[in-house]
RNA sequence: GGAGGGGUACCAAAGCGGUCAAAUGGGGCGGGCUGUAAACCCGUUGACUUCGGUCUUCGAAAGUUCGAAUCUUUCCCCCUCCA
């Protein structure tokens, strides 16, 4: 028995909301239909925060159906107030536009490209949104939203309730973002927009929208926001979000990342992250009681998906040699240094600092302190100490700082 | 436009002339325990250091003082009430 499009979303824990779920899995079962997500670009790359969304794209196309990926070219230049307590600093066209070049890529790799019916079609709001005239737009769409409806959306309540500030540029966010949908669902045949729960307010007006100006039907659906056990938002660490293009963030990061997943989350995640069959997962969990295991499977399939089979692959070898035998895998990050250089001798407190290790001397002198670097598994004591080439085993030695971050260093 | 309150480190928040590189909590990082998990315990959390200290930091600038996060002046920003 195939299961549809819809239910897929609701096994997998990707349904929150639906304005009308009875009537889209109707059309959605008859035919192939459009749904776009929209996305901000206000960095160079996407994070993990915003990965829920595009394995909903993809499961679209899995199912026959047409994604298609707005790149908020236009919208990014104002800054969307859902869930966020402060106004967003604000970026100029140029750096947009090269975020948006970036970003396209992690979409070329996680969708699928070379099927004609569900390749995915890009759009960049700017390309209307940047052109209206605003008396015709005051009077075309303007009028169609009261600010008697638009104060009761959370993202602009929980603002004022908060006596939190919001600019009046803000305020007019939703009111953009409804005209997108407007535009797309003319265009492009776009009936749907999928966003994450916080979108809720903001697409619901773009499917009012879309009622009171062409008389259609459109529809919304929003994803739930994912918490770690731990209570925190999904994608952001201390040390950095966890970046999808690669240039930011190393394949063997991002399968680490998933290694590391709290032991509450790995069944969601697997439903979330990767495409194994939501009753495939349900037979592994009963059947494999080593929850490592499953956080490995995770790690593998969620990597697989980013950054392919063969990253992967490496990352796991990589991972199996380092904690597991306790040796040196080959996808380690690698750092050089010229054998002059250590022949000469080289003061480690500058290595460390030179090689963002950690980030200043201050910071190596307290690792060392705290017994938290080590050379090939031994207890860097000594903060002055120098590193010679006896350091080295066959001009390699494996520094780690901490239990997890471990580095090659080559004498070359 | 008028009156008042406020801006302190990653965040929250104390300090209100010297003992302040700045209490406390959260977060982060490291160590221990373990399973590359959670919980818990310990340490650490501006930079540089020959480990004696030195330098920069409490919205910005100028000043008073032997000495300023703390006092004065101007400016910038935020909030509350009134118009």
């Amino acid at each position: 028995m195939k299961i549809t499009f819809l239910q897929e979303m609701k096994e997998r824990g990707y349904l929150n909301q639906c304005t009308d779920l009875g009537k889209l899995s109707e059309i959605s079962n008859k035919k192939s239909i459009s749904g776009y997500i929209g996305f901000d670009c206000t960095a160079s790359s996407l994070h993990v925060g915003s990965l829920l969304q595009i394995m909903i794209l993809r499961l679209m196309q899995k199912h026959g159906h047409r994604p298609i990926v707005l790149l908020g070219g236009g919208t990014t230049l104002i800054g969307d107030p859902s869930g966020k307590d402060a106004t967003r600093k604000i970026l100029n066209q140029d750096k947009i536009k090269k975020n948006i070049k970036t970003i396209k890529k992690v979409f070329n790799k996680i969708l699928i490209t070379s099927d004609k019916k569900t390749k995915p079609i890009f759009v960049d709001n700017a390309s209307w949104l940047t052109k209206l005239n605003y008396i015709q737009f005051l009077r075309d769409i303007g009028s169609h939203f009261t600010i008697n409806k638009m104060l009761t959306f959370d993202s602009v309540k929980l603002r004022l309730d908060r006596e939190q500030s919001l600019s009046y540029m803000e305020f007019n966010y939703m009111i953009l973002q409804a005209y997108d949908f407007y535009q797309l669902f003319k265009n492009k045949n776009c009936i749907l927009q999928i966003g994450g729960s916080d979108q809720w307010g903001n697409i619901v007006s773009g499917v009012d929208l879309i009622r009171r100006i062409l008389h259609k039907e459109a529809y919304g659906l929003t994803s739930p926001l994912i918490t770690l056990a731990s209570g925190s938002k999904m994608g952001k660490t201390e040390k950095g979000a966890i970046w999808l293009n690669e240039d930011e963030l190393s394949s063997y990061d991002y399968w680490q990342f998933w290694r590391n997943t709290d032991d509450r989350d790995v069944k969601r995640f697997l439903n979330f992250f990767t495409e194994i069959e939501t009753y495939e997962i349900e037979k592994i969990f009963n059947k494999e009681k080593n929850i490592n295991k499953l956080k490995i499977l995770l790690a593998n399939e969620a990597t697989k998906i980013m950054h392919g089979e063969k990253a992967s692959k490496k990352a796991e070898q990589t991972a199996t040699e380092t904690f597991e035998k306790g040796g040196i895998g080959s996808d380690l990050p690698e750092i050089k240094l010229y054998l002059s250089e250590v022949e000469k001798g080289v003061n480690f407190l500058e290595f460390i600092a030179n090689n963002k290790i950690l980030p200043s001397k201050s910071e190596a002198r307290r690792a060392i302190a705290n017994k938290g670097l080590k050379i090939d598994d031994n207890v860097i004591e000594d903060e002055n100490k120098i590193l010679k080439l006896k350091d080295f085993k066959n001009k390699i030695l494996k520094l780690s700082y901490g239990k997890k971050k471990h580095y090659l260093v080559k004498v070359i």
